[in-house]
RNA sequence: GGGUAGGUUGAGCAGGUGGUGAGCUCCGCUGACUGUAGAUCAGCCGUCUUUCGACUGUGGGGGUUCGAUUCCCUCCCUGCCCA
């Protein structure tokens, strides 16, 4: 039988940047590339007609969360999750690796497996390895990630490496569980942000048969140089592997350019569509933030050089007044724009790289978003502010404070000192953005009788 | 005209039976969010003040009192009932 995934990829004089071709059974995906998340079978606020115009190629959904509900069976009755939810393309699935980590004070993890109380309803749910595959094999995406155990950047030392060599426990107990010829499979290095464990995590893993090698554990927390550290450390012990490398959970635009320096192939991260529904959009000028007042009058598109629905039909005024009506259309307009924006900057990437126009991207969109800056075509919008690293892992550690999430945080926190964020930034022009070409990506389909199970 | 219930910070309310009314929810303003327990969450939201704090504010006016949102008089406004 032919292997699950074939990926192919060629170096670039951009660092260990490299373009690629991931090819699978439901189409081929081009790299690097970013995958939309939709956790419960769904982008959220997107129909896969508006998913194709946004120029998605592959989505995540989750294991934890299916399993759950509607649970990993009844999809299987249903005909798999590409039927299911009526995406014909390609979908990775998430082993609920993350949610041992995001659910903390619902879990306990052994080294057998983790038992959580379901957020739905706290009854009891066990999830080990061998059942993460088992989940993901009925649900039939086209790879499948395997159970891993992830700790915050705040954890201790004995800590990470107690959940970095479960992580390879578990790693080879995936393996030896698979049933399924034609779904890949992707291990996941951990190791937090120590160099050591990082390489002798990449080591672990990539000494196993996995069709792909997934770098976990990051954007937890952790400073921008934390993680790009630990990204050139795997690098280097991947440099010469053949297979697709995916960094999980990332990210915001400006954190692309360091990982697919890197060598990273693939991408996932909430972050466009969920900042899409809390009204922040990313521009090819920057951050646009929908509930700010300056743009209940102003006519123009979010973006004038994107070509989405959104930007095309639609003006700030009109998606500020539906932000703040919480009219539900809101969220399907301001994540197809960001979606779009995300996939595009993955083109103009991909294309920079080939042609030599990537670093003057990179340095564009790293000033746009890395740093606070103005929005030069906005009015009335206030300084946009990139996320600080002194935000993080203050007094709370980091898995505490994501864990017990903004709700329920004690109301009293040191207030932050006001920043000097209006400064700095106000020396950066407008850049010249250039539209992309765009590829025109035919829907791939299939009979909708033939089984995804080959 | 008679009766009755009311009038509190943009809106809607809570409270207060003589001893310092700035409390809530909306609205509004500004942020946060990275393998989605997130159409969520946080801060601010009378005036002045960076902060500390100061000041003002219970429909208007008057009275009693050391002190009135509270008691008395009067006027205005609103809802409802009756003529």
């Amino acid at each position: 039988m032919a292997p699950p995934i074939q990926f192919s990829s060629e170096t670039t004089d951009v660092s260990r940047a490299r373009l690629g071709t991931l090819e699978t059974a439901h189409g081929t995906v081009d790299t690097p590339q970013f995958m939309p998340v939709g956790t419960q079978a769904s982008v959220k606020a997107l129909t896969p007609a508006d998913l194709r115009a946004t120029g998605t190629q592959i989505l995540l959904a989750n294991t934890y969360h299916l399993s759950l509900r509607p649970g990993e069976d009844r999809i299987a009755r249903l005909g798999g999750l590409h039927r299911f939810m009526a995406w014909d393309g390609p979908i990775l699935t998430d082993s609920g690796g993350f949610q041992v980590f995001s659910l903390g004070h619902l879990r306990t993890v052994d080294d057998d497996g983790v038992t959580f109380a379901s957020h739905l309803d706290g009854s009891a749910q066990r999830l080990t390895p061998e059942r993460a595959i088992a989940i993901q094999e009925a649900l039939g995406s086209d790879i499948a990630m395997v159970l891993d155990h992830l700790v915050g950047s705040a954890g201790s030392v004995e800590g990470v490496r107690d959940a970095m060599e479960r992580t390879h426990l578990w790693a080879g107990r995936s393996l030896e569980a698979r049933r399924r010829a034609d779904q890949a499979v992707f291990g996941i290095v951990q190791g937090g942000i120590d160099r050591g464990m990082r390489a002798e995590s990449a080591r672990a893993i990539a000494a196993l048969p996995f069709e792909g090698i997934a770098i976990g554990g990051l954007s937890v927390g952790e400073s921008k140089a934390e993680m790009a550290d630990a990204l050139e450390v795997v690098a280097g012990v991947l440099a010469n592997d053949p297979r697709p490398r995916y960094l999980m959970g990332v990210g915001a635009p400006d954190d692309f350019f360091v990982a697919i320096e890197h060598g990273v192939d693939l991408f996932d991260c909430v972050l466009p569509t969920r900042l899409a529904r809390h009204g922040q959009l990313w521009t090819s000028r920057g951050r646009l933030r929908l509930g700010n007042a300056g743009l209940l009058d102003d006519p123009r598109p979010v973006d004038d050089v994107c070509g989405c629905e959104t930007c095309r039909d639609y003006s700030r005024a009109y998606l500020a007044h539906l932000f703040r009506a919480g009219e539900l259309l809101v969220h399907r307009l301001t994540s197809v724009h960001n979606l779009t924006y995300t996939l595009d900057l993955m083109r103009a990437i991909r294309q920079g790289l080939r042609d030599g126009g990537y670093q003057a991207l990179r340095d564009r969109v790293t000033s746009q978003f890395a740093a606070p800056s103005d929005d030069p075509q906005s009015t009335g919008n206030g300084p946009l502010q990139a996320h600080s690293e002194t935000d993080a892992a203050s007094d709370l550690g980091l898995d505490e404070r994501r864990l017990m999430g903004n709700r329920d945080r004690p109301k009293k926190q040191p207030k932050r000192k006001p920043k000097d964020k209006d400064k700095a930034h106000k020396a950066a022009p407008p850049m010249v953005y250039e539209p992309m070409t765009v590829e025109v990506i035919k829907p791939r389909r299939k009979p909708r009788d033939e089984p995804d199970a080959g």
